[in-house]
DNA sequence: GCCATGCGGAACCGATCGGTTCCATTTCAC
DNA sequence: GTGAAATGGAACCGATCGGTTCCGCATGGC
């Protein structure tokens, strides 16, 4: 519902620059993240984000036609951040496969790491249908691709996309290992594996990178 | 609803012979590990406990002190039978590390599989001081140990618990990845990565110190 | 000046949350 | 059969949930 206000709203008219970041949506959006990130969506009510952000409860309402609708817009901003900053960064790295696991244990590093937040949220929306399940369930099958993508860059066979959901799979047990231990030793870990992993596939008779 | 009676009862003659199943404590346990893992713990209400076991609020107070400490207790029902049906089950199916794989992937196709509850759990709940939270962690080590044995018991080497904990990883990533695509398949593809891992494994030399 | 718009505060809503209490009934050991 | 224990039903509690509505204020474009 409302999905016509999941865009940033610099269409609307022309918001002069040198505005403070006063917009209610944006500190919306920023506080909601955090707290469904360390405290989970369904232990993060409204009343939290809005003493937190300081926004009113009738703004709130304005941008958003429900809660699940702001759990829905803050996993498509995560969504977005991971294609245009993550993607791009690891491209940037050299595009190994290897690549997703040392970025993976940077932020392992950050304090207040809580895995997955979209494993996280397949596992506290249990349900197929609702549109949060759903952006988590697309985000992995992004990924999958992704990685699918710098495996056949690298020259690696993908056949059946069985190294890149191994892969895959890899980084997601690294990343609830992770919210386990909070140490990047299961990106470490997982990189080595993934390491042998690699030695043993298949090489495509492309060239090299 | 009110007949949640008839769900699948593993059988526990703990009790004096004769009595029926009438027990309260033990419905309102059976039901609550159902809900919880079905739809998770935050979204599961007392009052649907209480409908769907037919058990009486005050009967529920009688045997759990609140909410949490009964999802303590089915957490902690869960980590015995773990260790008194699943570990037994292992090494009588010969105790090989990849049995492991095996066992998962016949969970993996029952229907309603939704992941590890035990991981879950640590979703869910963030705080690290919850009962529920440690009782989840703990059975993770429970977890590592025994693979660990399995290790020892075929001869591979731990050092560190380098190798159990990569393959308490690849169990774990198997589990998350189950629980997005409900396909056995994330087994299999984890058992074949172990495979490979356990191949290039150092071995140890019959008897080692 | 004007007035559109966006904003925060607060009162209010029905529903549900976890939890307490009292009571009538059932169950079971003896 | 009797008595104690266990149980289920229901009323009730304060708190909080997500959500609606109105109101007064601060903008900023024109």
């Amino acid at each position: 519902m409302a999905d016509g206000t999941d865009r940033f709203r610099l269409g609307q008219g022309a918001r002069t620059l040198g505005t403070v970041a006063t917009h209610a949506r944006e500190r919306l959006l920023d506080t909601a993240e955090d707290l469904f990130y360390a405290q989970g969506v369904r232990a993060t009510g409204i009343e939290q984000i809005l003493a937190t952000s300081g926004v009113g409860r009738a703004s709130f309402y304005r941008h958003f036609a429900s809660k699940d609708d702001l759990v829905v817009a803050v996993l498509r901003r995560r969504r977005e951040r991971w294609a245009t900053v993550s993607e791009p960064r690891m491209r940037a790295l050299g595009g190994h496969p290897l690549v997703l696991f040392d970025v993976l244990a940077e932020r392992l590093e950050e304090t207040g790491y809580r895995g997955c937040a979209f494993l996280n949220t397949l596992v506290e929306i249990p349900d197929a249908d609702e549109p949060a399940h759903r952006e988590a369930m697309d985000h992995k099958e992004d990924v999958r691709a992704f990685i699918a993508e710098l495996l056949a860059a690298h020259g690696f066979r993908d056949d059946g996309q069985g190294l890149s959901r191994s892969l895959l799979m890899l980084y997601d047990g690294a990343s609830v290992v992770g919210l386990r231990e909070r140490s990047p030793r299961a990106a470490h870990d997982a990189r080595a594996v993934a390491e042998v992993l690699l030695a043993t596939a298949p090489r495509s008779a492309q060239v090299d990178a």
